[in-house]
DNA sequence: ATGAGATGTTCTGAAAATCAGACCATCTAG
DNA sequence: CTAGATGGTCTGATTTTCAGAACATCTCAT
């Protein structure tokens, strides 16, 4: 069990009213991590058509967690037009493939095909490399810190539909001057 | 009616995988919360034009921390002309000013203006209140841990230029079947 | 059953972001 | 002074994103 040594301060307490002047801010962290990370992945992934959500759709495909399209593209975040082309090209590839759902054939069902799984196992230690070298600055201890976090922040994200009201906006800008 | 086991109980139960070869994606959850954070963001600049960009932006301007364009540019992962329409409507807006370096007359330093400066304190409240709801799921201590292991691995990727050797590159994938 | 409305997927086309490159002004080195 | 490099701006093309229509299918109330 590692102590928080004294960083910067000694509050390392609940107050959530931060010092806030010299760390950026969250967005730019996550931004500046998100960018290295696609970056990487793009090299991992070069040969796969659509980059790294390429990736991203082999994983969850592999996962199981979602079953059609348009839960695969709420999870990930992009449209399900996009996703619509995506699978187009990933199934030509003949690594994931698309079966009517028996149950609402409506839906169509993504699995990862034999050579889909084959391939998700070829990439996975370029991913891990990524992920290394995008936590870099960190130690071990830190890093699984920081992965578990990011995570279960992101699950909590996921889970509640955020009702439209993360908070309110600011309406009063000053801007005419 | 789906088989899914409720997720949506309060206590979030945390299947405590086994954390080798965990890889619930660190890219998922970065790209996530990002989004996240963008939309809520968005949200709190919705009068301003170029949106979340301009308020990190205006931040940067305010840290000091860059001293032209194309190092603002640089460090928030934007391109330098898409900056140069950003700076034109932030400056037509007077938030910020462009003045020629007078070391080096190419330059253009950025500052912030007084109204910029209160502007950017006005959204400070809202901004806290985004971060809060990005990492909503995790306890202050976890937020505080969080929080700092991604400015610190943030701030290690952008201090060492990564010299395009992030890892190799997986060339033989047998995509031709 | 039947019809109305909702949902999953695909397609189309328009709006917008991204990016490469030209261009000018200015700096630095020789 | 010239040559090459760098910061900033502008132009134009490629790519991405997004809204909406179209179609098939499901659900539900009647």
């Amino acid at each position: 069990m590692k102590l928080n040594s004294g960083e910067m301060a000694g509050e390392t307490a609940e107050d959530t009213r931060a010092p806030a002047g010299f760390d950026q801010n969250l967005g730019w962290a996550l931004g500046t991590l998100l960018r290295a990370y696609l970056k990487g992945i793009e090299n991992v992934v070069a040969e796969l058509p659509g980059g790294p959500r390429s990736y991203q759709v082999l994983s969850l495909a592999d996962s199981g967690k979602c079953h059609n399209q348009a839960q695969m593209a709420e999870h990930l975040g992009i449209d399900r037009t996009a996703m619509t082309y995506l699978l187009d090209d990933l199934e030509a590839l003949r690594l994931v493939s698309r079966q009517p759902d028996p149950v609402d054939r409506r839906s169509r069902r993504v699995t990862l095909t034999p050579k889909g799984r084959k391939l998700l196992n070829q990439l996975s230690e370029g991913v891990r490399q990524v992920e290394h070298h995008v936590l870099g600055a960190l130690n071990a201890e830190q890093s699984e810190q920081v992965l578990r976090g990011l995570c279960q922040a992101a699950n909590g994200l996921s889970h509640s539909k955020s009702p439209e009201n993360p908070c309110q906006v600011v309406e009063s800008l000053d801007l005419k001057d």
